[in-house]
RNA sequence: GCGGGAGUAACUCAGUUGGUAGAGUGUCUGCCUUCCAAGCAGAUUGUCGCGGGUUCGAGUCCCGUCUCCCGCUCCA
């Protein structure tokens, strides 16, 4: 079953080198993460496998990669630059937040002039360019990657000879300042986004958006994340960006956060290419856009069956890859019960967790929502105590639960058992596994099992197949270490090796074991892949 | 930004009325070990978040500050 709590997924990725916090050594930086030697492997894979799917196997893509730094005036006629700049203030007595030019130093709340200095809410990053820092010589921090897509929109179409419909694909780093990062990698500062903008024919807008729609949620159960964890929220009216006719949000059921976007698909309309062309006037425009005096081109299309220019319509699938791998990671994760936990032992937890609930219903300082959802997840776990063990860790994450003094005492009790019988798997599909395959000697002191293991390591390294050596340990502990990091199979050289040339694959879910041909792991390790 | 909680070894946590910092796990070395976190012996790590104050003496008491978590707020 998939992580229960974020808490699970965070320590993992902390422990076993998915994520750390940026510049750690100097108390971090709130809302940026840095990704170690196994997240780039998973976040690579992930957005190669994106790459592959929307450009390589689609005849109607291209790709580019724009710059983070671009003119100013894209900003401004995009509609950044005006709704991503206002100067706020909190009152300090009533904790309502007012735009700054809207009041004059008065909370128009309770009238309390105990107001916080104002604030640039300035969601865009900025940098001075060029060798005079004076007000006037600065870039925007791209906040998103489409407008280099709707930028280079001419070179794309005239140097591929591209007709409608045609998509331009784009992965790359977007910085936004948000005024409170939280949840892990969730809301960050700096992030990465996988973008394609469709420019399609006005009045097909609305068939392609669903056809987008109904790819992108192929593509999601393709690296893990089955449709009925993703639900389609069709956005409100009330709530569309700026530019948007309609958007799909796919929001995924993240633990402890609940559902949460994973990527936006929008109908973008004539709104971008509109906003960013010359001679608006004549082109006959359903978006409102602001007037652009200068912009050197038209960024039109010309339809040679209908011998006109047009601007095309666009759809907008944008997805963020760390909001990808945390979903990928807490979809994966898994305690598993691979041991009967002893009894005595097992029957000591439950009536802790008894005295744990009984504390919840007594307990004033909590809300009643706090402990109708505490019982309610207790008495799930209590039904099931032996399978269930592994869940009273993010039971005790719970919010609440740390105020309930047995807590600890349960915990205490809990863990050994959960080490001792349970094993932590992620179930990563093995294309975007971080790491294909572990080759193990069976002793680690018999040197023609290293040397064999060794040289089958290299050997499959050599084909392209991330792959690793490990003899650090006995046997069943490497499988574990493999387990937790998603290792889709382990290679163990035994005696049986040295004599026919046959080594054990051991499947990570199943924990079964076949016998396979030196010379033919690789065409083996290849189809457990597809 | 406001309110509440928490910061002690790489991790999970003990640490009594203030008296020289502990356990388990991990990691490393050696022995042993023929497939799922085995055993034995040894080694390893701390400015007790940071700065001040009280005290003969502070992990412990006081003030300030930073970071993280939860709730509110905000939100690409």
């Amino acid at each position: 079953m998939p992580a229960t709590s974020l808490d699970q997924v965070v320590s993992l990725a902390k422990r076993r080198g998915f994520i750390f916090p940026s510049s750690e050594i100097y108390g971090g930086l709130q809302g940026v993460f840095d990704y170690g030697p196994l997240g780039v492997e998973l976040k690579n894979n992930i957005q190669a496998d994106w790459w592959r799917t929307n450009v390589y196997e689609r005849d109607d893509m291209e790709g580019i990669d724009a710059s983070i730094l671009m003119n100013r005036l894209v900003w401004k006629y995009s509609g950044h630059e005006e709704t991503f700049n206002d100067p706020l203030v909190d009152c300090r007595k009533c904790h309502s937040r007012w735009r700054a030019d809207h009041i004059n130093g008065k909370c128009p709340n309770c009238g309390s002039t105990d107001l916080t200095e104002p604030r640039p809410f300035n969601m865009m990053f900025k940098t001075s360019v060029g060798p005079v820092a004076d007000p006037d010589s600065f870039a925007y921090l791209r906040p998103e990657t489409a407008q280099g897509i709707f930028a280079n929109y001419l070179n794309v179409q005239q140097t591929m000879a591209r007709k409608l419909p045609f998509g331009i694909a784009q992965q790359g780093k977007a910085f936004r300042n948000e005024i409170n990062p939280r949840n892990f990698i969730f809301r960050v500062r700096e992030f990465e986004q996988m973008e394609i903008e469709f420019f399609v024919m006005p009045g097909t807008d609305e068939e392609w958006h669903e056809r987008w729609l109904e790819a992108r949620l192929q593509w999601w159960e393709s690296i893990g994340i089955p449709r009925s964890k993703i639900q389609v929220y069709d956005v409100p009216k009330e709530d569309l960006a700026h530019y948007s006719k309609r958007t799909f949000d796919l929001m995924y059921n993240y633990p402890t956060l609940g559902y949460e976007e994973i990527e936006g698909i929008a109908n973008r309309t004539d709104y971008d290419l509109g906003s960013h062309s010359r001679d608006q006037e004549t082109l006959g425009l359903t978006a409102k856009v602001h007037p652009n005096n200068d912009s050197i081109v038209r960024m039109t299309y010309f339809d040679p069956e209908l011998k006109r220019h047009i601007v095309p319509f666009v759809i907008e699938p944008s997805a963020g890859v760390g909001r990808c791998v945390l979903a990928v990671l807490c979809e994966a994760y898994d305690e598993q019960k691979v041991k009967e936990p002893a009894a005595d032992k097992l029957e000591a937890v439950g009536q802790a967790l008894q005295s744990f609930l009984k504390s919840v219903g007594r307990n004033e300082k909590l809300s009643e929502e706090q402990k109708s959802a505490l019982s309610e997840r207790g008495e799930a776990i209590a039904a099931n105590l032996s399978e269930n063990l592994a869940q009273i860790e993010s039971l005790l994450a719970m919010s609440g639960a740390d105020q309930i003094e047995v807590a600890k005492k349960l915990r205490g009790q809990a863990q050994p058992l959960v080490d001792e019988n349970f094993r932590t798997v992620l179930h990563i599909k093995p294309k975007i596994a971080p790491i294909k395959a572990a080759v193990f000697p069976l002793k680690r002191n018999n040197a023609d099992l290293v040397n064999t293991a060794k040289s089958i390591r290299k050997q499959l390294q050599l084909t392209g197949m991330r792959t690793v050596y490990d003899d650090t340990g006995a046997i069943g502990k490497l499988y574990r270490r493999q387990d937790e990091i998603g290792t889709p199979n382990c290679i163990t050289v035994d005696f049986q090796t040295l004599e026919d040339q046959t080594v054990t694959v051991r499947d990570r879910d199943s924990m079964q074991q076949v016998r396979v041909a030196i010379p033919e792991l690789e065409a083996y390790l290849r189809e457990q892949m597809k």
